[in-house]
DNA sequence: CTTCTGTATGAGCATATAGTCATATAGTTA
DNA sequence: TAACTATATGACTATATGCTCATACAGAAG
């Protein structure tokens, strides 16, 4: 169904931005607080505010109150396999290219 | 590193978007040519062949010459890993919200 | 009550994306 | 050569995206 695809499109679009994928790669480690986050990978804190937002409505994070913070952390496991596939995607493709310069 | 991310992010980008996740499934019996994959999709050929080349581009198919016709196929198994795995987190989001249905 | 800390949101801007229609190109076939 | 088939691309439009700056808001601390 046609609904479904698109579902499936924004769950995996909500991983498919460098921001977004630094703060997945920051979370494998755990759950952190927004506080934590924006100085870890250097963007403001309104743009990360937006982006755990974005990932949160997709099923991507989870969101926990913890006193005055706001704790964030990877909801699935299927995310972080997602984000590592595209390592081995890109990984294949560099060492095919790779291979070329080599032929030249 | 940031373009180690931009690249990830760009391969899953080229997978994350409803008509071409719907070429990914159909070409999951096989490799396919441009005018068996726009009617089955029911898209048109002008955009279809822009998704065809999105996703060559991105390393996600691969392209192939045979005769008249070009044929494209799924390049990597893991770009189909990736698929399922947003039906595996849709799934699960899916679940848990009609959990909460149930509890109301 | 005021101030501070942590987080979210409105408004605006520049760029990217997905789609359409028309046309280009390359290779067949008549 | 002309017409046809298969695929790609240019030009355009509407909408989405990512970012910034400024501001809102909620709870804690003074």
């Amino acid at each position: 169904m046609d609904e479904i695809l698109t579902a499936r499109a924004e769950i995996l679009k909500a991983i498919a931005q460098p921001t977004r994928l630094k703060i997945i790669e920051l979370l494998r480690d755990g759950e952190r607080c927004v506080c934590e986050i924006f100085p870890a990978i250097a963007e403001e804190q309104s743009n990360t505010s937006r982006h755990l937002n974005i990932m949160q409505n997709n099923g991507i994070l989870a969101r926990r109150k913890e006193g005055t913070k706001i704790l964030y952390s990877v909801k699935h496991p299927e995310a972080l396999e997602i984000a590592d596939l595209a390592s081995a995607i890109l990984k294949k493709e560099i060492s095919g290219k790779s291979n070329l310069l080599q032929a030249v």
